[in-house]
DNA sequence: CGTATAGTTGGATTGTTGTCAAACAATAGA
DNA sequence: TCTATTGTTTGACAACAATCCAACTATACG
């Protein structure tokens, strides 16, 4: 089991945070995640309306940005939030984003780092 | 005094907002504002290390997102932040950027979307 | 080993964005 | 009315971003 490169929480530079959730293809990426909890690569832009390049660049610019998690079993590469370390880094911004995307209630879904194991 | 066009409450879009503040010195721009309440266009660009012009483009994209509201009066433009209009379309989400920031503690500023008579 | 599956990478295209400089508009005050 | 002040608009340009398609990598499974 593979962890792909990802900033350290604390390098997590806010502007970065707020333009990768900023696209809208990213937000619905996100809010799977914030109610699925973990989701593979390829749950997670499924009826996307785009590509699967596409979705893969914005895996990465989520990524890259600190937002999401990688890690890869076998072939299939698993992703969810980053609650902990973006609550840390930035308390309050990823509930209040998620809740004004139309999420119920925040935080429903627990802090899932580390998918669940096959 | 004029109003300058700017989107109403409920058609401000979370991707835009989102956006709007993922640049660092639009950014920088909403966080002098949240300190200071109210500013015109020359005091909320001073030292941004940007062309005037291109401030004053920071300033339409902060307005059009519905990030801030102008008003002119005389030949300067009052800016400020739409605190309650934010607020109650999107639930903490400007307190949790602002402190996010850097801001000490959110909402130290009462909103002001009326610039103080001159 | 061959084939299917899962996702990434590279190229091409199209459109957007941040920036400056110069010209412009509007207002206030002399 | 002339001039200084304040900010916007326009044009140009380079950098970036979103997208698709095709080719590729890596893993799992017959």
């Amino acid at each position: 089991m593979r962890l792909l490169p990802h900033p350290a929480t604390e390098d997590i530079e806010l502007t970065e945070v707020l333009r990768a959730l900023s696209d809208p293809v990213r937000l619905e990426i996100v809010v799977r995640l914030a109610l699925s909890g973990v989701m593979n690569c390829g749950e997670a832009g499924d009826d996307l309306g785009v590509h699967k390049s596409t979705a893969s660049h914005h895996y990465r610019t989520l990524r890259e940005a600190g937002v999401v998690i990688t890690k890869q079993e076998g072939r299939l590469k698993f992703m969810s939030l980053r609650r902990d370390d973006l609550e840390s880094r930035f308390p309050g911004l990823l509930d209040s984003v998620l809740s004004a995307a139309g999420i119920p209630s925040p935080a429903l879904i627990p802090s899932a780092d580390v998918p669940a194991p096959r």
